[in-house]
DNA sequence: TTCCAGGCCCATA
DNA sequence: TATGGGCCTGGA
């Protein structure tokens, strides 16, 4: 099955800063001429959904292209796609909300068409959230792609090999380390065989355990369906009860995963950056600066948090902000 | 070579 | 209940 459609978003859309700005619900689409693409399951169905703007010019419509081996309706793929691109976002509104505020107001102007790049699968970006705790953006995509490459289900398309983020029951099962994976081989492996079929083989270090601990209980106790469902105070409860998840990724997988806009992530630059323009020559406790965020952002949060983080990285206020 | 990154966990008060 | 050291790994 291979179809096509146009769309046009709510307002101002730039896919490639949306893909590309490192929002910890997955790892950037393959880009190819101006398009993006990733395996999406939509409908229980395996899709290659490509997408990109006419003339690759941000405020137009975008195409859409999606291929499978199965039968998936059109609808289904516009209803996913605009649900990862948050194109049902108004951003006009969004960007009247920054313009009343002065500090954010030179935000817009950095970001224009910037939106919440959401999770196609929940489970991924938990998972991804983990890896990212104290890591940098180039480490934690590329270990999510290796796990995707190991455990994955791979489907081959035209434009390449595409494969989907194992289940949670798989990957509850997966070796920590290559010791753990040689005990479980037989014996009769060649002599140059390599172990690299375990998570620290994907470089996520010490968080393998918690990857795996974080998967077990997802399998088990955490229905992700039920907890999307909930209101955002018990949903953050929830979800902090996983290995591995703090306070800030925990709004991540709220905000990234769930959709949950009310969430405001405090990492150490947005704290830094919240000190810098609201608080000067202040010190801050992080929890402190979330419900800051929380209470003057309000269901805007998660966008202003990812606005003021591209803004000061683009404007040089990040530079400036490096600890001295 | 050495240092530290877009935090979290756990031991100590 | 609050604070600080340690942690995998790999780029700078």
């Amino acid at each position: 099955m291979k179809t096509q459609f146009h769309f046009n978003p709510k307002g101002p859309f730039n896919l490639s800063l949306t893909i590309n700005s490192g929002q910890t619900s997955q790892p950037p689409w393959k880009e190819d001429n101006h398009h993006f693409q990733e395996l999406v399951i939509v409908d229980g169905a395996p899709c290659l959904v490509k997408i990109g703007h006419e003339d690759s010019d941000p405020e137009n419509r975008v195409n859409i292209m999606a291929e499978s081996p199965e039968t998936v309706s059109e609808k289904a793929i516009k209803t996913k796609v605009q649900d990862i691109f948050g194109l049902e976002h108004d951003l006009d509104q969004l960007y009247t909300f920054l313009g009343e505020d002065p500090k954010l107001k030179p935000t817009i102007a950095f970001c224009r068409g910037l939106r919440i790049f959401k999770a196609h699968n929940p489970f991924e970006c938990i998972i991804s959230s983990i890896s990212s705790a104290n890591c940098s953006i180039l480490r934690w995509t590329r270990s999510v792609n290796d796990i995707k490459r190991r455990w994955g289900d791979g489907y081959r398309f035209s434009s390449g090999d595409f494969y989907t983020f194992p289940s949670p029951t798989v990957l509850a099962r997966a070796p920590e380390h290559d010791l753990e994976e040689m005990q479980r081989c037989e014996d009769n492996l060649p002599l140059d065989f390599v172990f690299d079929k375990n998570l620290q083989a994907c470089g996520v270090g010490y968080r393998a355990k918690y990857i795996i601990n974080a998967s077990r209980m997802v399998q088990s106790e955490l229905n992700l369906e039920k907890l999307a469902r909930m209101k955002y105070k018990r949903a953050f409860d929830t979800i902090l009860q996983l290995p591995g998840v703090g306070p800030k990724v925990a709004d991540c997988i709220l905000l990234y995963g769930l959709g949950m806009g009310e969430a405001f992530p405090v990492d150490v630059w947005i704290k830094r950056i919240i000190e810098h323009l609201y608080f000067p020559g202040e010190e801050l406790k992080p929890q402190e600066v979330r419900e800051f965020g929380m209470e003057r952002y309000g269901d805007w949060a998660g966008y202003v948090q990812l606005y003021l983080f591209h803004y000061a990285r683009k404007s040089g206020l990040l530079e400036s902000l490096k600890k001295k």
